[in-house]
Parts: C-alpha cells; sequence; structure tokens
DNA sequence: CGGGATCCTTTCGGATACTG
DNA sequence: CAGTATCCGAAAGGATCCCG
C-alpha cells in the first residue's frame, strides 16, 4: 500500500483538488473519480483484485450483470489502464481479465470506503425511513 | 477518524461485502455506495466538510452546478443521513447545509480516493491515450 | 466461449420560467 | 434567497438476437 496516500490534506486542499483549482469543467480528479462510478465497475475491480477470472467466470460470480455492461465496464477498466486483457488462441478462445498495477493501486482506497459503506449502512437505512416518515 | 475504518480485510472478505454474501440485487454496500455515486455528491459532501454553507453560497462556490442539480443532490443527501439542512426565519428566509456527524464519518475514506485520483490521474490519462491510439 | 449489434426503458442532468 | 415545476436531450443500463 502506497504510504503517500495516507498523507491527510486539510479540508480545504481536499476539495480544491475536486474542483481542480478553479477549472470546473475539466477537473482530473473528478474525471477519474467518475470513470469509477459506474454500476459495476468497483465490484469488478475488487473481484479481480482477488484473483484473475476469465469472462464467464465473471458472469457468474456476478450474477445480475448483463452481459453488455460486463462487456463494457471492462473495456471501461481496460482503457483507464485499470484491467489487463489477454487472449488464449484455445478453441474456443478464453480471455482472462486481471488488475495492472494501477488497478492494484486503487484496492487501498476503495476498500476503505466499502468498509465505510458496510459500517454505516445502518445508519443510513435508519435515516432514510425516519425522512420519508417525517415526510408523511 | 474511526480507527475500525482501518482494519482492512482480505480481499475476498471485501468482495463478499459488495455482493451482500450472496443477495446480488439488495445489497448494503452497493446501496450505500450508490447513493454516493451521483456527479456532485462528493464534491458536496468535501465542500461542506469545510464549513457550513448556505444555498446560493454552495452555487457560487461550484459555478458548473444547475441549481436544479443542487437541490437534489443536497435533498438525497439529507435523506441519506449526511447533511443538515436549517431554515432561518429571516427575511428573506436563509438555509444552511452542514454535515452530520455521519457525513463527517466519510471525509476520511473519500479523501483517500480523492488522493488517489489525484495522484494517479496522470497515469490514468496516459493509459487512454495508449488504449485510443492502439484501437486506430 | 466471448463477445458485437440492436432496440428499448429508465435515469441523470441541464435550461428555463415561475414563486413565497 | 431558496427554492418548484416543467420540458427536454443525453447517457446509463437491460433484454434479446446473432456470430466466429
Amino acid at each position: 500500500m502506497d504510504s503517500k496516500i495516507f498523507n491527510l490534506k486539510s479540508k480545504l486542499e481536499v476539495y480544491k483538488a475536486m474542483t481542480g483549482g478553479g477549472n470546473f469543467g475539466d477537473c482530473p480528479v473528478r474525471d477519474v473519480i467518475q470513470g469509477i462510478n459506474g454500476k459495476w465497475s468497483s465490484l469488478l475491480v475488487m473481484a479481480l483484485a482477488e484473483r484473475p477470472y476469465r469472462f464467464g467466470e465473471l458472469r457468474r460470480l456476478v450474477p445480475d450483470i448483463s452481459q453488455r455492461m460486463l462487456t463494457q465496464t471492462l473495456y471501461d477498466l481496460q482503457r483507464d489502464g485499470y484491467v489487463h486483457r489477454e487472449v488464449f488462441p484455445t478453441k474456443p478462445p478464453s480471455v482472462e481479465y486481471s488488475l495492472t498495477d494501477l488497478g492494484r493501486s486503487m484496492f487501498a482506497p476503495l476498500q476503505l470506503l466499502i468498509q465505510w459503506a458496510e459500517l454505516n449502512h445502518d445508519a443510513v437505512r435508519e435515516a432514510r425511513a425516519a425522512f420519508d416518515n417525517a415526510q408523511a
């Protein structure tokens, strides 16, 4: 795990990072965050962090993803440099997906966010219920 | 910062957290992650982490958000318990938005992801360029 | 087996106009 | 000032069929 990641910045500095220092329309941080914001991106990264998987394996591993979105999400992850795609010329062909170094570097910060979600999802559910109740 | 957050789990455990242990369709972790996955959610959380802001202040702070999305995103954040909304009965009325304890607890893990994005956005840009170049 | 192509529905998000 | 209401285009995402 890269120790640089844990050098916390001031709140103002972090906010400025998300605004691109004034370049709101073209902020690199928001650009990268958007790339992993899809419905399936982070899930597939976490799956591939365990070990490489083939296309069909991923389909069975995540039964509620459509084949279209699996293809497209893997393509996007590959384009952004998080995932490596290797074709084995067997018959029928098999394709293996694995994380790149860049993809692996995402694991630590993403895991912390996921654990935060796991730790607080009860609170969120209660907040929603209370809010919806107060509206009625 | 909650130290429990930094008790790292095994990769398999983390993946299982994202699948809800088999309840793919209704996984609480993915539910929470989805809630902060919007285009503006994390940006507003990071802004409010610095200090409370009024509606108009937020508009000026983030010039490229539409008033519709600012209203809606703040509403959603409030519903999920991340943001507190307080109306002051002045004339004309003023409304202040601030983070709740739950919202503040999101700051640390979110900041790490943002710093990761800041650290790696050059690599992502290069990967995209190389990929697009190889396609042509 | 690992997709591509197509069609369709739903959701996201911007623009504009109006209000207490 | 802090919103609501409405309309619309763009994008995300699912279902289905097809192919080497």
